[in-house]
DNA sequence: GACGGGTGACCCGGATTCTTGTCGTGGACG
DNA sequence: CGTCCACGACAAGAATCCGGGTCACCCGTC
């Protein structure tokens, strides 16, 4: 599945705690026969394999009959893995180095479109907050929110995490690219960003739980 | 599992104090052939290790087909493992130095975050008292009272021991870091601050065993 | 070169933690 | 019955830690 292994194991980590359950294959060849075996409803495939390339791995799934929907990993500079990826089947992609948030977001919205339940609209919410996936949209009672990229993947962690209190460190871990190496004084920065656009009208939902970490949740009754 | 022999050890004591079955081992090599061997339901392992880093530990046990949770012990520090927590394909991780209370509870709460109960709502209870741990709240009687991290923790142990008399030196291993230095006036300090907020309305719960210890539960009948 | 997003450093104010000290209680013992 | 002592409750205070905000720098793009 993957050419770094402890990337592997990461996505692996990260999706069994979204509660999927996970397989893993250390080669393209490896990958094909599990996927014969396994049944996934989803495969996250890295492009850079150790025998052949990713792209490969998928023709030959498809080949065999199978449309399981295939996530692409691949290398942030190079374009043509893009192409080539989406042309030979692949349902969407994610660059490395990524942010497990944002890995989670593009599984879970890649399951939405391919299975036609249609009840959910790709679109998370709590209160009168409404994050529009496929749009790329925050509004808060309405209004649309002008956030940046990080913001935005932010705000999405902790509104699948409402009620949580996730840490700082937590927050690192997900939001930030996993070779992310800086300390967790960005967290504060952005958590400072995201409540001057979010909580500027109406009552705040993002909370400071001291020394613990930050939560998203309906400000306390009076 | 650990590089401190005696790290292991207290930790595995804790862990059977909590009523679970535990294994220890002293290297990571070991560790891996263990983990075959038993076929645990969940591993604590350090990342330091005096033959292989905990992390790749990790992979060979995923390697050889295993999805049993990990739970990480890490130094805070960490120059090494920049590659954080669950950057390493763990379910969560506990930086050094750690309490032992804050420990089993991450355990616990692993554990039930793979088991596909979803029944257990991390909600812990005793009387009208109501601890939530994911959002890092604790109610009497509808009321939301407002803790402390520490006078958290402290209540938290007293809870998962309900009934049962803790001694001072117990509730300090427990609650407080397992290198904290001080002696344990603080925990009297502790318990009166709890009993401000908890025992503020309503009858006692925290209970005074003189020369023994420290209580939660419900009062005497007259 | 200008611009915007992202990162890390800094300072301040306040909360938290832990220590120390005083006071009260209850039991032991002469 | 009086005194002493151990222990616990709590108050007060000092040191530390941490959150929030601001600001300056870096780096990519346009």
């Amino acid at each position: 599945m993957d050419d770094e292994p402890y990337l592997a194991d990461l996505v692996a980590t990260a999706l069994r705690y979204e509660g999927f359950e996970t397989a893993t294959a250390s080669s393209g060849a490896e990958a094909v026969s599990a996927t014969e075996a396994c049944k996934p409803d989803l495969i996250v495939l890295d492009v850079m394999l150790p025998d052949i390339l990713g792209t490969e791995v998928c023709r030959r799934i498809r080949a065999s009959g199978s449309d399981v929907p295939v996530v692409f990993l691949t290398a942030m500079d190079a374009t043509e893995d893009k192409i080539s990826g989406l042309t030979v089947g692949g349902d969407d992609y994610v660059t490395k180095p990524f942010s497990l948030e944002e890995l989670i977001a593009r599984v879970r919205a890649v399951l939405r479109r391919t299975k036609r339940a249609g009840d959910d609209s790709g679109t998370l919410a709590f209160a009168d907050l409404v994050i529009d996936e496929d749009a790329y949209e925050v509004r808060r009672g309405g209004v649309l929110l002008d956030l940046t990229p990080t913001e935005f993947k932010l705000l999405r962690f902790l509104l699948t995490n409402a009620g949580k209190v996730m840490s700082k460190r937590q927050i690192l871990d997900h939001v930030w690219e996993y070779d992310f190496g800086g300390n967790d004084g960005v967290v504060q920065t952005y958590i400072s960003y995201l409540r001057r656009k979010v909580d500027f009208a109406g009552p705040p939902l993002i909370h400071t739980v001291p020394r613990v970490g930050y939560v998203l949740r309906l400000p306390r009754e009076a």
